[in-house]
DNA sequence: CTTCTGACA
DNA sequence: TGTCAGAA
């Protein structure tokens, strides 16, 4: 799989983090303040912030957070631990991912070997949002 | 026009 | 946190 978007190289603006998060230019500095938050390193004194796109990410997770009605402390901690499971899952997706084919007529997601031996492959299939797995023998046309 | 810091409510 | 001032 070629990288189509490199994610790390998206650039914000603090106002366009606030559009885009519902969090104020006001509590983006704060946070930043209190060390919630690390926008990139500003060259001159005087310059303004810039925004990745995990520092997006870690805004908006804080954001759902305070709304559910936690505090910002918490809302800090939850945020940066949700950030290492979404990690985990990235990683795992980023191996099993092996691409999408034709399953029983529908759309599957082949998600590589099954057994040790290889000679079984797991598909997933997303039925109208019921999730159903499937274990199918490797076709020899297809090593 | 946007952002920054500091300050007051 | 919102808002405003004065500067960049």
């Amino acid at each position: 799989m070629p990288e189509l978007l490199n994610l790390e190289s998206f650039r914000f603006r603090i106002s366009e983090i606030s559009t885009m998060t519902g969090v104020s230019t006001r509590q983006l500095r704060y946070w930043e303040q209190k060390g919630y938050i690390h926008p990139m390193t500003r060259t001159d004194q005087q310059k303004a912030r810039m925004y990745d796109f995990h520092t997006f990410v870690a805004v908006r997770i804080m954001k759902v957070f305070l709304d559910e009605g936690y505090r910002l402390p918490s809302a800090a901690e939850k945020m940066t631990s949700f950030l290492a499971d979404i990690n985990v899952f990235r990683d795992f997706v980023k191996q099993a991912f092996r691409g999408i084919e034709i399953v029983d007529g529908q759309p599957a997601v082949d998600m590589g070997s099954f057994d040790k031996a290889g000679k079984q492959i797991l598909y997933g299939i997303n039925d109208n949002g019921h999730i159903r797995y499937i274990v199918k023998d490797k076709k020899k046309d297809q090593q």
